[in-house]
DNA sequence: TTGGTTGTTATGTATATACATATTGCAGCG
DNA sequence: CGCTGCAATATGTATATACATAACAACCAA
């Protein structure tokens, strides 16, 4: 009955799967289906859409994972109310950022230093024992103006090759990421005053605002490293999105 | 012939599908698999879980989608290489997080403005056509100290209940929460240095860096709000995470 | 050598079916 | 009256199957 007419409504090649999902996010979203409401049961959504039970599943099973909806057994499926705000945060290569200002990228190394790592340095990667960490300074240049500093230690643990590499005029981040497989990182973001060191390589006035991000990163549950980039608090402008029904 | 020994390998309650993903992305995220590696083809995990060729397929798209893998037609299913590292940033309620530091919350309304969108205005919604909205400005209370400043218009279109509502010691954020249904958003964040009128109310020195937090707020395609939150440098911190594979 | 056809392969999507499991309502019994 | 247990119901998970589609390889013919 329904959907007989398949392809003369959207014209689009959509699979019916993603067709429900769409049709039911939006009413969601738009507000017709508010927060509590009941929708069709799967056999409902089974003659509506003319298609078997295990397709309206997936749809509906996506739809809860995303937060839209909550199952319940016997009851039914229900909107859910919006609750804790999650906003995707994407963190960018500070080169793509740069070239994306048009402006031509340069990074260069300030300072390197191997050493047995110090109570600070555990406090940062998170590690228990001391081991040999490579502790790096660098700065990112957007044109001739210095756009960001960085801060970073690497345990020499994680990656023993990092001793082998002077990161002269190589950013650290983009050489790890091409070499650690996978990870998961915890960021903390915050606004300071410009110290006096800070000030004078990011070529501004000392007590001057900064926009900081940190970064711890693990692989394979082990630490890699901590990283703070500053900015200057005209550099810098983090974008989050929050959609609730990604694709 | 398959389950036949279920519940006696991990013991746990997990179905076999989630111990797929399990599985594999740990093979992937310790490395075991690096990226570029081709995992077993379907039909091979098929084998490997005795289990049907649907179950490994729902799990490895769910891998797909994830992004932790890639799916090529009559090549198989790669590892991919990390890239647009994407982290999931919570925005909490300030009530929230001013609870959890221990200390009483208050809300107080410092101004209240009801007029026809300005120029201004109507940049910050997002909106073309000048209507009527709702400018608000309040302070956020830790204890007796001030923790944040609040900024917020909202369209009187999208939301013409607001205009029946006071403000004065109600914060606009959840009464939002409350009543629209659902929401897309768009963050942005950053540092600046307090104006005078802004160092006034938080009580801090004209000057010194603060983080700002801007959001402007969507329901059904139609602009809501637009609120900026300034915090004294030393009140916040933003946390986010990222972890490839969530539940 | 070039160009198209054909076949193989792995994934993409959908189906019908089966049984498990949680929850609710109701009937019946103490 | 209240508790217990059974039946009904909606979702949860898995199976076997079928056909579509994209990509590649190999082959054959102009």
């Amino acid at each position: 009955m329904a959907l007989s007419e398949t392809d003369e409504t959207g014209g689009e090649a959509t699979s019916l799967h993603q067709r429900i999902l769409a049709d039911i996010s939006e009413r969601i979203l738009s507000g017709e289906w508010p927060p509590g409401h009941r929708i069709p049961f799967e056999h409902e959504l089974t003659e509506q859409y003319d298609c078997s039970r295990m397709t309206v599943n997936k749809a509906l099973s996506q739809l809860a994972k995303a937060g839209l909806i909550e199952r319940r057994r016997r009851s039914g499926s229900f909107v859910r109310r919006p609750q804790s705000q999650a906003a995707v945060l994407e963190i960018h290569d500070i080169r793509v950022e740069v070239e994306a200002l048009g402006l031509p990228y340069r990074y260069e190394r300030v300072s390197r230093r191997e050493r047995k790592g110090n109570q600070g340095d555990r406090a940062l990667l998170g590690l228990d024992t001391p081991e040999q960490v490579l502790v790096l300074e660098g700065l990112h240049f957007a044109g001739k103006r210095p756009f960001c500093l960085e801060d970073r230690v690497i345990s020499l643990q994680a990656v023993p090759e990092a001793a082998e590499e002077s990161f002269l005029d190589v950013a650290p981040g983009p050489w790890l990421v091409a070499r650690v497989p996978w990870n998961s990182a915890e960021h903390r973001i915050r606004a300071t005053a410009a110290d006096k060191a800070t000030a004078a390589v990011l070529d501004i006035a000392v007590g001057s605002p900064c926009l900081v991000v940190e970064r711890r990163t693990w692989s394979a549950g082990q630490p890699v490293t901590h990283v703070r980039f500053t900015y200057a608090a005209d550099n810098h402008t983090l974008v989050a999105r929050f959609t609730p029904s990604q694709t």
